[in-house]
DNA sequence: CTGCACTATGAATCGCTAA
DNA sequence: GTTAGCGATTCATAGTGCA
């Protein structure tokens, strides 16, 4: 089997998903469609299905990672008439009562963003934070000893991290969205899956994206030396995630 | 009756709640004893039995509180055997489908511990956050217009919370935690609840916490012009809040 | 090359109107 | 009744252009 540095599956979970071997993946980091959002790309599931809609696609992921893999999902429902929706409480149950293939439900950190969608309502806060669910096959998982206390170095941005994360890392993130990136809509920022990539695997690991998109996962991987795979239906996407990558190789030469 | 600033009933929930009159209360904010902690003062409810042991109260504090009225309730499960308890999403679902008194699910917010717990484990990212469901009644709740935007004056306090919130009201609440604060193991920040009080009732409005514990919900409404309730079972706590309401009484003065 | 002004836009939400 | 579509609201970034 041929090893490269990343791999695109131009296909659709779970179906693609069945081309990767067992107990092969270190790390998931994946931002699947909301609900009733990105209809146009991926079908729009409305909430009422869509427990029913990943919990195969979750199968398949519990059987492609490792043991000792973490599997980290970022998702937000949203309000409508007044009310959160209640489908990802429901997920999170329904992952981990799984008869063949149950989730562990190790963690949930929050991804606060900074700069978060305008609007001012009579009703309603402005929304401004994401959730960052944390998933594993076993209570034992992979942590790099490296990550798992203060930052290394002390330059300044670090030091404002310190100043608000107390040295050590807590389970809220502070990163801002992307802005216009990559002519995607939904795309999170590399820091993102870089702060799990980094603490959850070691280096010339494997780390899967199922729900790709312009492939954010994948270029954060390659720039901290892993290896990755992503699955994105759609070819111009596949288009753009080649790009990225192509690009960042060449700035690595 | 007596109108009096605040008002403490020593007794236990649901029981003592029935003292107060339908539909009387503006804003309840609470922070409950979670599931097997404070054991001694509270009897330590197991995580299977939680979301049974709060129905009762639930439902009180649903006839108490005004159709326009906001239930802020604080609270984040634990982690046990490497994985986070479900019993605070069971908790969510089962409001919402009460039959006599169902709760709308109206918002989670995060509380972000800025100095959170110190320590490192190996399997764990520091918790450095906490759940604030907001429950209504009604779609139609009150807000205070003049806490529904940006800061009114500009000094400087507001400006560095400023810089924290993004200007307007988002669902994060950046905060520090008290430390040892009244002799109370789990007391939160008298900002905590002065942020929902200023932002979800009018001045003079009548505020009740279900758990008051030290009385920093009964402080922060006393500090803003507010009327308040709270229960609590213990002797030595109602003599603590009477205490800490006695000194910002005479500050007043 | 730096710095400042200006512009475009994003996992949003609400309320109204039309069918 | 109920749903579907559209306009208004609103601001932190990133990118562009020019002094």
């Amino acid at each position: 089997m041929e090893t490269e540095p990343a791999r695109i599956i131009q296909g659709r979970c779970p179906e693609a998903l069945m081309q990767l071997a067992d107990d092969s993946i270190d790390l998931i980091v994946t931002s699947p469609p909301y609900a009733d959002r990105r209809a146009s790309t991926y079908g729009g599931t409305p909430p009422e299905q869509y427990v029913a809609w990943f919990l195969p696609i979750a199968d398949q992921l519990h059987r492609v990672l490792k043991p000792t893999g973490s599997f980290i999902l970022n998702i937000k429902e949203s309000a409508v008439k007044g009310e959160r929706h209640t489908y990802v409480l429901e997920l999170i149950l329904a992952l981990r009562k799984r008869e063949q293939r149950p989730w562990l439900w190790t963690e949930e950190l929050v991804w606060h963003k900074r700069n978060c969608y305008p609007g001012k309502w009579p009703n309603r806060f402005r929304d401004s934070w994401e959730r960052l669910l944390q998933f594993n096959k076993q209570r034992g998982y992979y942590r790099n000893p490296e990550f798992s206390g203060a930052s290394a170095e002390g330059n300044q941005e670090d030091e404002q991290e310190d100043e608000i994360n107390n040295g050590l890392d807590g389970n809220v993130l502070q990163l801002a969205t992307e802005c216009g990136n990559a002519g995607h809509s939904a795309a999170f920022p590399e820091e993102l899956p870089a702060w799990f990539i980094e603490r959850l695997t070691r280096p010339s690991a494997l780390v899967l994206d199922p729900f790709a998109g312009s492939g954010t996962t994948l270029l954060a991987a390659l720039r901290l030396g892993r290896n990755s795979v992503g699955v994105e239906p759609q070819d111009k996407y596949c288009q753009v995630i080649r790009q990225r990558l192509e690009g960042e190789t060449r700035r690595l030469l």
